[in-house]
This record gives structure tokens, sequence and C-alpha cells, in this order.
DNA sequence: AAGCTGACTATGG
DNA sequence: GCCATAGCCAGCT
């Protein structure tokens, strides 16, 4: 996907997120190749807000497990409603047994491919 | 065109 | 173990 821009690269890997899992900025940053440069993805993100196909962004939180993106959804607690409603903990605006849970693309996907 | 911003992370004190 | 600082890079004003 060498013609997608970055953040239709994020959102790729976002909805490869398997449902009930989770993962963070880093990982994600780092499966696009941008290093530790997390904040691209959260802003990429920041942009999926109205995309057609529904990006998962609340499967996606910071490497603490927290919900910090929450406040940028369309109500802020739509992001906790949503991973509970995957059958995970959200304790504290955190996920509980985030590690637990935690799904690494660069892992996972390795390079075979997005989208 | 130049500078600021940002849903983060790592490192140092 | 918590607070402060810096690095990150693509998009927006």
């Amino acid at each position: 996907m060498p013609d997608a821009s970055f953040y239709q690269r994020v959102y790729a890997v976002v909805r490869q997120i398997p449902k009930g899992k989770v993962t963070s900025y880093g990982a994600i940053a780092k499966y696009l190749g941008t290093g530790m440069s997390s904040r691209m993805v959260g802003w990429a993100l920041n942009n999926c807000n109205g995309e057609d196909p529904f990006v998962p962004a609340h499967r996606v939180v910071n490497r603490n497990g927290l919900l910090t993106g929450s406040h940028h959804f369309p109500t802020p607690t739509l992001m906790e409603e949503l991973l509970t409603a995957e059958g995970l903990t959200v304790v504290d605006n955190g996920i509980k047994d985030f590690q637990k849970h935690f799904w690494d693309p660069a892992k996972e996907l390795k390079q075979d491919e997005i989208d």
C-alpha cells in the first residue's frame, strides 16, 4: 500500500485489530515504520472520526492501556462502552489486563500486508 | 513557505 | 516512582 497516505495505512492496521483485542499507538507506529512517532497515529485517528468503514479507534490506546483518546470520540463514553461490549474490562478509564489483551500488529501481521 | 499542533513514548532528574 | 523535557513526523493554518 505504497500509494496509501499515512493515515490510510493507520486505518488499515486498526481495522485488522481483532475484536476484543487492543494495541498501542507505538505498536502501530512501529509497524508503519514511523518508529516511536506515535503522535502521528493518534493524529491520524483523529481524522478517522467520520470515515466510511468504521475505524475501531477504541481498540487503540496508549502504552499504559489508558483510554486517552476517549475524549476525541463523538461521545467521551463511547470508547469505554465499545471496549466493554467487546468483552474487555475498563477500570478507571483504563483497560484491565491490558497486556493480556494486547495485540501487536508488527508481531501478528508482521509484513504480510494491510488492507 | 514557515511554524505550530498533536488521541505518544522514552529518558533523565 | 513521579515530574519535567525532548524527540517524533505528517498535516494544517
